[in-house]
Order: C-alpha cells, then sequence, then structure tokens
DNA sequence: TAGTTTAGTTAACTTTGTTAAGTATTATGT
DNA sequence: ACATAATACTTAACAAAGTTAACTAAACTA
C-alpha cells in the first residue's frame, strides 16, 4: 500500500471500529439493529418477501424466517401469504411497526446529523459524492 | 434531515450494510474477523493487556479473556505474565500470529486498495480528509 | 401427473457476546 | 502495618443471532 492507501486504511480502520462498536446499541423501543434494519427494508420497499430480506443482509433465509417469527409475535410486523402465489408472505408493518420507524432516530440519521455539523455543505456533498463513487467500485 | 444529510444516509446505509456482511468473510487460515482484529491490534501496540483490548473493541474483558485463551491454544499469541505487575499479561504475537498478520489482505486493505483504484489520488486524499474529520465529530 | 424447483420453517448446533461471582495481585488510608 | 478497596483477569451460566440440514407446502415443467 502507497502513502494515500494506507492514509485510508487508518481512518476506515476507525470507522469500521466505530461501526461495529455502535451498530447494537440503543436498542429504541426494544428493537435491535437487525429488527430495525428489517423493518425499516420491509417499510421503504413493496411487497417484500422474506428471501429478498435474507439476500440483501446477505445472511440464511433461516435466520430471517427466525426475526421474522419474532417480529410478528411481537407485533411489528404482519406476515400475509400471497393470495397470488401462497409460497410467498407478504410483509407490511403494523401501526406500531411503522410508529417505531417513523420516531427514531438511528445510528445512520445520527451519523448523517453530525455530518452535517462537521463538515460544510460543499464538504458533505463532496464526501457523499466520493464514498458514492467508492460504493460503486466495491460492491462489484 | 435535508437534502444533504439524506444523500449521506444513503450512501452511509450502503456502506454499513456493506460493511456488516462482508466482516466476517474469509476466515484467512482459519482466523476470523475477531481474532484478526485482536491480532493485529497486539501486533501494532506495544506492552497491550486485555483490558486495553477491551477498550478498544467496546466489548467486555470477559469476552476478550475467552479470545485470548482461543489465540493462545492455537499458538497465535503468547501470554506471560508481567514481571512489573502481576496482574497483567504481556502479549505478544507466535511467529505464526506475525505470519498471519503479514501475509493477509484483510478487508480494510483490500478496500483501501479498492478505493484508489476507483478514485484519483486527489480525490482519495479529499475522502481521507473528510472521513477523518467526520470521525473526529462522531466520536465525541 | 410425476419430478423438480421455490419459499419458508424447524431443529440442532456454533460463535460470540453478556453479567455476576470468583481469584490473585497491588494500592491506599488511618 | 494492615484492613479495605481497586485492578486485571477468569470462569460459569446464559442470550442473541447466525449456520446447515432436513422438512412442508406450493407452483412449475416436461
Amino acid at each position: 500500500m502507497n502513502k494515500s492507501e494506507t492514509d485510508f486504511y487508518q481512518v476506515f480502520t476507525d470507522l469500521q471500529c466505530f461501526i461495529l462498536a455502535n451498530m447494537n446499541r440503543g436498542n429504541i423501543h426494544g428493537v435491535t439493529a437487525t429488527h430495525y434494519n428489517i423493518m425499516e427494508y420491509i417499510y421503504r420497499g413493496r411487497q417484500v418477501t422474506g428471501k429478498q430480506i435474507a439476500e440483501a443482509f446477505q445472511i440464511s433465509q433461516a435466520a430471517i424466517s427466525k426475526q421474522l417469527k419474532f417480529l410478528t409475535e411481537n407485533r411489528l410486523i404482519k406476515q400475509q401469504q400471497s393470495t397470488i402465489d401462497r409460497r410467498f408472505f407478504d410483509l407490511t408493518l403494523t401501526d406500531q411497526g411503522r410508529y417505531i420507524i417513523d420516531n427514531s432516530e438511528n445510528f445512520r440519521e445520527s451519523i448523517a446529523k453530525k455530518a452535517s455539523r462537521s463538515l460544510t455543505k460543499d464538504e458533505l456533498k463532496t464526501l457523499t459524492l466520493l464514498l458514492h463513487k467508492l460504493m460503486q467500485q466495491i460492491k462489484e
């Protein structure tokens, strides 16, 4: 690694440590980060299935199945067997689930706010642009 | 959240998902990311103790104790009771441990390389600078 | 219509974290 | 000097969240 790469490596190490350390903090409304992420995914998508969530988060369907069971038992989501193809379950948030998503300042939101506090508007734009460019390359 | 914050939020979401999904991949030499991170911390520091590692990674001392036991049993690190204060254990890598750290391209290293491929040198510098600034604010 | 594929579930297990209580060692206040 | 407190670490019992493998039920297909 050359100098610029090493510098980037260091700050990225910091960021990674921070993300890992803070991910499962908070437990807003008794909901863990994993639950929150799944609920958010359901909220933002349309006709979301378990399989899709498993692929999005890159974990096994079995794991998602367990989480969805928990969320259903706790009345945060509803699972309704699709009438078109009864192998699928349409997932939607309950009122309570929607309330949590709407009213929780999550981890990323708090980072975003801190970002706009510590950087100028132009800096934030540049950072967003560069991160976006980076992510494009990384995800290949 | 305003527009710039929302944009940042989106790309940060991407980044976070990626980090979480890819963290425990690889298992280079049969060593998980957690083991790797601890070993790297021991390697880079001097007179590292279990307590320090626990604080650095923000997990309990008990968890670190278990990981250190595993690493010692697998001859990746050595724990030697300090002669100055016998409550402490000086941690060092074994030859095998050092070999692994020296010869593994870890997750962050591969990101750094992709970063320098997808961005110009100036862009990478700017990104590093802005991320650094952000991290300063975030860690308060 | 028999065989295959797909979505999801369940069971048994692993990893990695937690808290609480314990040991051994060192520091401290009277 | 010595009881008490603090520190570094370990152990045990447990919890959360993931894994694989085997299963059900539904839909596709040749």
